[in-house]
RNA sequence: GGAUGUUUAGCUCAGUUGGUUAGAGCAUCUCGUUUACACCGAGAGGGUCGGGGGUUCGAGUCCCUCAACAUCCACCA
């Protein structure tokens, strides 16, 4: 055992160094894993100028979180899975960066901020704009922090000197400078349309901030002139300005076109009778009452038909003048009061249960009312200038033509459905907390431009933008556009997108549709979609049904290494991970397991150090391991080629724990001197682990007393895999296991060594000495009278009494009878390939010999 | 209403273009401290692959159909 040798002249082993014989004999992440993030940050190497990479630049954006929490399990697996492919590309000799940042989350963060206020008794409006900023920079300073400290705690290795947010004046400026442009381009426009407004944000929405929820209401069936119009919303009924109807329904034929006076309750209104094929003339009573501006429906039939639109329904909620007697009531005061008048004239026919589904704002879950406002909007079907092609088709584009790719595929038909259904995008927001936008007016003028315009008395639109705005720019404003940086050229378009499915749209379509705008090029290559994380009975992890897993406790309890195997092992693209602790403790025990075999090898060697080239292997478990090795290197570099990260760590854990643990040095320890070859495997094990779990890998790596941190290695290569002795040593295991068996089966107790006789064409005098060891028996020249078995070409007999048990029996007897009846099969005969006939063949004659 | 996904051992999941007697981890049972690890080792039991039908010499895998669960989109006068 020789005492290690280290430089002194390193600063990156900054953390606590320890010989080997001091390895504790349990690993116990929480004493190592702030001291190895420390000196991996201090080493620079998360930066990837500081890499002396020569091979090309491998890049993700984080999709920054929202600057308003803490870290949950979602955020945790997205960080593991982006880590695992940063370490692995950073491996492979690439200058790997990993981006991170913070979003300010518009709506989010200030729902939030007015909760908190709301407890102090206050209110934004109360604060007044300018400090209510204040509050809110104040809010998202302190959960930045915790942001930052629990994404380190994750072990990401992500080069915090390029950390960006999106309210830097980089990205205003971004922000600033795509608005212009598109407004140039005549693709933002002002307009009055209707749109989502939620009531307690006082703000618009975008489509799909919309949530559905399914909700008990009354359908009331009003007498409405000539006709009886079914609504649930009666109040809306007093801004109703058309009747449609089902073109070929002969009831309202004479109907048509006119004008008709409609006495509601004696409120007066005028509505144009006209047709549509989208009236279902079997529903109520096949006549709807229009109300232009408070549906989105009815808005679109007001467009085709020149109907008047009427704004009943003002920003807070509350009845306008154009309601009459129920001018200034909410809109469920108004239902009510109208409702009692309607029934006191006669007017309600009936009124009857019924489900719909009520519309609710994405981040407070208030009902939302559409209504009529004038706002700006991104013109996704209108032509580009110069480009003769509409945004949307942009965006489909990219994906269609293989530009990008999406993992899984599925979500590739998800993704041209929403972009072929998507409308123009409603962009400004009447929340304080966010991107003003760079509009100013004065009096009949108006000025577009990232810059204030000189001169006096100019007034700035006082709406900010949609979070999703800025957040659409992410991959190439984090990079310093719109100047033209080194960085800009080097890092994009970046390689990967990893995010969750539930975002496709709101942020991956945006994105692309955003850079393909404004580069003519995809923001990335791969979008990689994780799936959701739940609790062990599939349900969604809630603050309600309280069945979250913290990240950073079970850090805390289990080690980083753990949570992230559990996190990587066993999830798909695409599809929901279940987790839950005895998961993770489960991999807790894998990684003690790698660091006890770490241990046994640190201990037995002679001399710890590291191997260039591969050991000459001396025996048949040298050549196997040695291969197997070979194997699993190729093997794991085409699965994270592919993305396939859960195989590939199911790989690398069945070849530790499986191979290398439970024969390879089981069999060192019989055979002795492998020092070469155990030293070899282990540090390039080390480096296969280390995107998998890198505090434990880096803290193993110290043994070894190189100048160089594991990080940044390079990958091993696979060398030859010599078939013959995978197969020699295979047979040797089924021996072993066979006899292990027969002990058990027979009840002899593991500490007795039957005396057995081998014989093998393959297996030399050592093999057989390392069966006689593994399996616990006495190796005799000559055995008289004893059990006898056979595997391959390798026969033994056992001093045993028991033969083959009962069920051991049936199964080869129905297996040589089934077999046998096959291969009497002439349809299988004549058809099925000849290698398979001969394989089977083989087995049956293996089979029979097994009998015997 | 449209679309997608899932359904394999008690639990969580693998099973690549159809081809060994369907695998792993956890849990259970038996035995066990031998040069690291009881967060361990050796061994065992446990599955008519959601139901039905079809194609094929051969189906967990391909096709049809039904069912349950989940998710997304659209719409709801």
């Amino acid at each position: 055992m020789g005492a290690l040798k280290r430089s002194n002249a390193f600063l990156f082993f900054i953390f606590i160094l320890m010989k080997p014989r001091e390895l504790a004999k349990a690993y116990e992440p929480k004493e190592y894993e702030d001291k190895i993030y420390a000196a991996w940050e201090q080493s620079g190497f998360f930066n990837p100028d500081k890499l002396k990479a020569k091979a090309k630049p491998f890049v993700i954006s984080m999709p920054p979180p929202n600057a308003t929490g803490v870290l949950h399990l979602g955020h945790a697996s997205a960080l593991a899975y982006e880590d695992l492919m940063i370490r692995y590309h950073r491996l492979k000799g690439e200058q790997a960066l990993w981006l991170p940042g913070t979003d300010h989350a518009a709506i989010a963060t200030q729902t939030k901020v007015e909760k908190i206020l709301a407890k102090e008794g206050t209110s934004r409006q109360k604060l007044g704009r300018e400090k209510f900023l204040e509050r809110v920079k104040e809010y998202v300073a302190t959960s930045q922090g915790t942001i930052r400290n629990q994404t380190r705690k994750m072990g990401s290795s992500c080069d915090w000197s390029r950390e960006r947010y999106t309210f830097d004046d980089g990205l205003s400026r971004a922000v600033a400078e795509a608005f212009v442009r598109m407004y140039n381009d005549g693709l933002i426009e002002k307009d009055y349309r209707i749109v989502n407004w939620c009531p307690r944000c006082a703000s618009t929405l975008a489509d799909d901030e919309v949530e559905y929820q399914e909700n008990d209401a009354q359908l009331y069936y009003i007498k409405y002139g000539p006709f009886v119009v079914a609504t649930t919303r009666p109040e809306t009924k007093l801004a109703d300005t058309g009747v449609a109807v089902h073109p070929s329904d002969k009831r309202y034929k004479k109907y048509l076109g006119k004008i008709l006076d409609i006495d509601l309750a004696g409120h007066k209104i005028k509505v144009k009778v006209f047709a549509d094929q989208a009236v279902d003339p079997e529903f109520g009573s096949g006549a709807i009452g229009v109300t232009p501006a408070h549906s989105a429906v009815d808005f679109d039939f007001a467009q085709k038909n020149k109907l008047e639109i009427i704004k009943l329904i003002d920003e807070n909620g509350k009845i306008l003048k154009s309601g009459g007697k129920y001018q200034g009531l909410d809109v469920n005061q108004a239902r009510q009061a109208f409702v009692k008048d309607l029934q006191a004239a006669g007017q309600i026919e009936k009124i009857e249960a019924y489900k719909n589904n009520l519309s609710l704002c994405y981040r407070c879950n208030t009902p939302i009312e559409p209504l009529t406002s004038e706002q700006w909007f991104v013109r996704v079907n209108k032509k580009i200038p110069k480009r003769n092609k509409t945004l949307k088709q942009l965006a489909t584009e990219a994906v269609k033509s293989g530009e990008i790719k999406i993992l899984p595929d599925r979500f590739n038909k998800i993704y041209y459905h929403w972009m072929n259904n998507l409308h123009d995008w409603c962009i400004s927001r009447q929340i304080w907390w966010g991107h003003r936008i760079p509009v100013w007016y004065k009096q009949d003028e108006i000025y577009v431009g990232s810059e204030k315009p000189k001169g006096a008395g100019w007034v700035q639109d006082p709406d900010t933008l949609d979070t999703w705005f800025s957040s659409a720019l992410w991959t190439f404003s984090t990079l310093g556009w719109p100047d033209k940086t080194k960085d800009l050229k080097n890092y994009h378009p970046t390689s990967v997108m990893e995010t969750g499915y539930d975002i496709i749209f709101f942020w991956v379509a945006r994105m692309i549709l955003m850079t393909e705008y404004i580069f003519g090029e995809k923001p990335f290559e791969t979008v990689y979609l994780h799936g959701m994380i739940r609790d062990k009975d599939g349900r969604k992890m809630s603050k309600s049904l309280d069945n979250g897993i913290d990240p950073i406790a079970m850090s805390e309890k289990f080690g980083t290494d753990a949570l992230r195997l559990s996190l990587i092992i066993g999830s798909a693209p695409g599809a929901d991970l279940r987790v839950y602790e005895e998961k993770i403790a489960g991999y807790r025990n894998f990684v003690n397991k790698l660091w006890n075999i770490s241990r046994f090898i640190f201990t037995s060697v002679g001399n710890v150090k590291t191997v260039k080239t591969e050991p000459q292997p001396k025996t048949l478990a040298d050549k196997w391991i040695l291969s197997e090795f070979n194997n699993l290197v190729k093997e794991i570099s085409l699965d994270l080629d592919k993305f396939k990260f859960s195989p590939a760590g199911e790989k690398l854990y069945d070849f530790t724990w499986n191979k290398l643990a439970d024969w390879y040095l089981e069999i060192a320890k019989i055979e002795g001197s492998k020092d070469q070859i155990l030293l070899y495997i282990l540090e390039r094990l080390l480096i296969l682990w280390h995107p998998f779990t890198p505090f434990v890998t880096e803290l193993l790596w110290e043994q070894f007393g190189q100048k160089e941190m594991l990080m940044i290695k390079s990958w091993p290569q696979a060398n030859k895999i010599d078939k013959k002795s995978t197969d020699y040593f295979s047979q040797l295991q089924n021996i072993v296991i066979k006899i292990r068996n027969l002990k058990v089966e027979n009840k002899i107790p593991p500490k007795e060594l039957p005396a057995c006789q081998l014989e093998s064409k393959i297996f030399t005098k050592n093999d057989l000495q390392v069966i006689a060891k593994l399996s616990r028996i006495t190796l005799v020249a000559n055995l008289a009278k004893a059990k006898s078995f056979s595997l391959g070409s390798t026969k033994g007999r056992i001093n045993l009494a028991k033969e083959l048990s009962v069920k051991e029996r049936q199964n080869l007897e129905n297996y040589i009878k089934a077999t046998e009846a096959r291969l009497k099969n002439k349809n299988f005969v004549d058809n099925a390939p000849a290698q398979v006939i001969a394989e089977t063949k083989t087995r049956l004659a293996e089979a029979k010999n097994k009998l015997k």
